[in-house]
DNA sequence: CGAAATCGAGAAAACGTTTTCTGGAAAAGG
DNA sequence: CCTTTTCCAGAAAACGTTTTCTCGATTTCG
């Protein structure tokens, strides 16, 4: 039983002992990284691929002392925003050998500090998506994750870059455009309350009702998903707006769905906009008028920060805002009927 | 400078020396396997929390051989129904501990192997997701990367447990609905041509056309994105085709913006049919009849079956078939006039 | 031609844990 | 009261790599 080759994984040791060497030359040939015989290095190339030998991540990590693995936590996985997020950040590390682990925290944020800590400690980076959790929480917490960087949730600190996207604008952006459309009622359907992006909002609302005195707005709570804007259908009726703003695309699309449901028109009764600008507002029925997020270039942004904290240390991590983009499509049009009489 | 903890990072022997016992009874504590002596235990915790310890998770992994950690790989992030799954295997994985690891092929069927090989090195098992490579290829890869399961792609392996979706029986559903609702003419738009689950349609279809000999079905080329339903409009139309079997939801949603763009009624005109039942489906204008695929559930008993190879090493492998569900919606209806004449 | 510099390969240390092994002290049994 | 067993804490080995260290052999230079 002296084969330990057939009982345990083929290691680096097999490859030494095939190929008549140590296993410092093996490692040297595998990483090319000094000069060694040619002599040598064919004899173990040829030994490593007679026994496939697959080098152990595992063990390569803790020598290096680091996994080429970064993390990412997202507060909801089914939200198209943080799928981009994620697919974003994903392809720009894989482009530069480097994973991504997922933690997704269920909306619930108890779990993300929890679920960042894990994270980190198997990874060399950690990428906060939106966290749910509060200031307090998040500053404490931040140090123990760096290098970290966070997108759309902003920091005192100085040494966690960020990426945020400026949603206070693009809603009143999208208000203008209705009022540009001759909307004087509108109604916005709020997001998750806990949600840095919501707040945006709120304020960016509050900003456009002190330039707009004439334009009466009702904020709904509602929520960020399909359901939440289909509900809200009775709701927003019932205040007569004529213009309605939803929190996102999933909610215009609820609203959109439930809106045609009870027969009214979409632009012709009221109109709608949405946010994000995910894949699917471009083929809803009508189309979306929405503020297009380049969703994409902020996850890849969050990867090329966080390589620059990997690689550099310490830069000058930045902190990017990202300018919404108005898209006027069929959901939004001039107001035909004056607001409900009734 | 004998204070090495200002300089790394701490450690458990940190913990060691700052408690006054060995490293061993450390883990001992921390892992809480044996038992030790109560005040030994409550020097070590308390040692722990001053230094705020945490464990390094590549020191344990290589010691414990494991890395609760789970590959999967997808061919498209940007997919819904990858998406799904990922979310599905993710929070099941979570529930037991486990992490999951990421990896995109970006649909280039030749980096699959690579991608599942680098994910295997660095996890306990890997899922694969409706892998585009060949047979051949397939069979090769599959002994390196166990434990794995494999999802919507069938293996003579017997070792690896598959997860498959019967598509060629949900799009035989879908036509026969067509059909009861008086439909003769209808057209196929196919997906991508690697992909197995479009295979299984074809296979489906042809033995559709055998048992309805009356039907004219016409198959034509299109993808797997909105883009592909968008840009089939006109080739749908030219088929003279009243009922229109997309790939899949996208497709189909893509197909009726671009009918609608012309100004073709759905289902006045012509009835479209979806296949997956993601969520947006359900609020399309006219909703999306679907054939519903519990794409959450494969997820989920994906991880269980990874799981159960991870813990008994190999119990049963099993080759789980998925059906999916006729979903009746507004997207289609009965036969309105004539097929076009011209 | 001899000494210094260069080179390259093997031995050993390091990475941070867990776990087996070992030995001394306490407990149990005769 | 002495012997045997039990218990528990510390020392050391193990996990699988990379990298520093060491040292003999070769080359280079005076």
């Amino acid at each position: 039983m002296a084969r330990k080759t057939a009982n345990r994984r083929v290691g680096i040791i097999d490859v030494a002992q095939r190929a008549g060497v140590s296993l410092a030359s093996v490692s040297r040939v595998m990483n090319g990284n000094f000069s060694v015989d040619p002599d040598i290095a064919a004899r173990v190339r040829a030994a490593a691929a007679e026994l496939k030998y697959q080098p152990n991540a595992v063990g390569r990590s803790l020598a290096l002392g680091k996994t080429d693995t970064i993390g990412i936590v997202v507060p909801d996985l089914a939200n198209p925003t943080f799928q981009g997020m994620l697919r974003g950040v994903s392809r720009a590390a894989a482009q530069d050998g480097y994973r991504v682990l997922i933690a997704d925290s269920s909306e619930v944020s108890s779990e993300e500090s929890i679920l960042a800590g894990e994270a980190r400690r198997r990874c060399d980076g950690v990428v906060l998506c939106a966290p749910r959790m509060n200031e307090a929480e998040l500053e404490a917490l931040l140090p123990s994750l760096r290098p970290l960087v966070l997108i759309n949730r902003s920091t005192a600190d100085t040494q966690t870059p960020s990426l945020v996207v400026d949603y206070g604008q693009g809603i009143q952006d999208l208000a203008a455009h209705l009022v540009e459309l001759g909307h004087t009622r509108l109604a916005f359907l709020a997001g998750p309350e806990r949600s840095a992006g919501n707040q945006a909002r709120l304020q960016g609302l509050e900003k456009f009702r002190v330039d707009h005195p004439e334009v009466e707005l009702t904020t709904l709570p509602a929520g960020s998903s399909f359901e939440a804007g289909h509900l809200s259908a009775e709701a927003v009726l019932a205040t007569g707006a004529t213009g309605v703003l939803a929190f996102n695309d999933l909610v215009a699309m609820g609203l959109l769905s439930g809106l045609h449901e009870r027969g009214i028109d979409v632009p012709g009764d009221i109109s709608v906009t949405g946010f994000d600008d995910i894949p699917f507002a471009n083929y809803t029925t009508p189309p979306l008028t929405t503020a297009a997020v380049a969703i994409n270039d902020i996850g890849e942004q969050a990867w090329h920060e966080l390589r620059q904290l990997l690689d550099d240390g310490d830069p000058e991590p930045a902190h990017t805002t990202f300018q919404p983009e108005l898209k006027r499509r069929g959901s939004t049009g001039r107001v035909r009927k004056k607001p409900n009489l009734s």
